[in-house]
DNA sequence: AAGGATAGTTCGAAAATCGATCTAAAACTG
DNA sequence: CAGTTTTAGATCGATTTTCGAACTATCCTT
């Protein structure tokens, strides 16, 4: 928490649209063979990585012009996770595939500084019940105010929003797919 | 850099098929209005942080089974940045949209267990290139076996394939667009 | 009631992040 | 050419994050 952007050396100054080669699906050992020419799991992989950290220098820019700098730009993402719902931190660490210290670890930040409420469960005292504060509905909303800005951006016309579509589509079914893997693959183990 | 893995209280357990509600497009506030109940940008920014964190526990597990563990996830896929060019540091910051700084770090970190060899330039002996050595080029095939399984899990058939496409093509252009936006609004502040 | 499973927190060590320096080598500028 | 400014990149120190291993409290089973 805390961080005042301004990127010194960051990527920032220039684009992708860099000098030499291609980079697109070009900056990796070989790839004409096999999946004849298409895009590859890790190309995708790679793409997520890049976005994911991208994002974040996007996010916390607006972060700070809405002026919530008390909060990371995970911690913000997970006001979301918990949504307009009242759930246990077992299932926002089920939707948000947390670790559950960390969601601990966030989750207390988003308490201490008043964007979630939590409360014991009456039936289970074990279990807690979290859910958003007032405080924390309204920097949903501004947030949403500003994600509208990006998705004017980002879908122009009828074939852009279909696009989109599958694109998430796309992503929740590999989403699916990892998470399947993992846990068979630790199956082996356990 | 030395993660054991083997989560505890980890989500690996439970899959995003849990209990109550469907927590597909549904679980944020309010977006029934608008955009007519399709996929807004915000919904594919969550799934992107989700999807990087899923993979981060897959593909762990997976230098663990290969016997690079000497590496962090993100350090494997800054060799696939790399790629088999002959790059600055400068260049592999811009393709990865890495901080100067941690750039730094993870180059030494390569550098050190000998994935990537580094020269000064001849021309410019301010700059410095990078290559893979043989052991980052090994490893970089190691794990591309490992991940033509994931693309066979994904893609299954031409539909899918041509849905990774879009999926890609799309990814890239939202990136694209966020760059863009990231420049032009530190340029407000510069 | 005893033993085990579950929910969630806390702790300490390790690692990552970030911006501010700092060095060295260009590249300008007069 | 001396003087200044830029650029490439490394390093430093402070903060934040991540992770797994305890640990506490409650619940469930028998």
């Amino acid at each position: 928490m805390e961080h005042k952007s301004a990127n010194e050396m960051t990527a920032l100054t220039a684009m992708p649209t860099n000098g030499h080669r291609a980079y697109f699906p070009g900056s990796m050992p070989r790839e004409e063979a096999g999946d004849a020419g298409s895009v590859a799991h890790l190309e995708l992989v790679r793409c997520i990585e890049r976005l994911h950290r991208r994002y974040l220098d996007l996010f916390r820019v607006d972060l700070m012009r809405i002026g919530a700098d008390d909060l990371s730009p995970a911690q913000v993402m997970m006001l979301f996770t918990i949504g307009p719902d009242d759930l246990s931190v077992r299932d926002l660490i089920d939707r948000g595939y947390y670790l559950g210290s960390n969601a601990s670890y966030n989750l207390k930040r988003l308490v201490e500084a008043g964007y979630v409420e939590r409360s014991a469960s009456v039936r289970d005292r074990r279990s807690a019940r979290i859910r958003l504060s007032d405080k924390g509905r309204q920097l949903c909303e501004l947030v949403r105010g500003v994600d509208e800005g990006y998705h004017r951006l980002v879908v122009r016309d009828d074939g852009e929003l279909r696009d989109l579509e599958i694109t998430f589509r796309t992503l929740r079914r590999i989403e699916h797919t990892w998470t399947d893997a993992l846990r068979s693959g630790e199956a082996r183990i356990a």
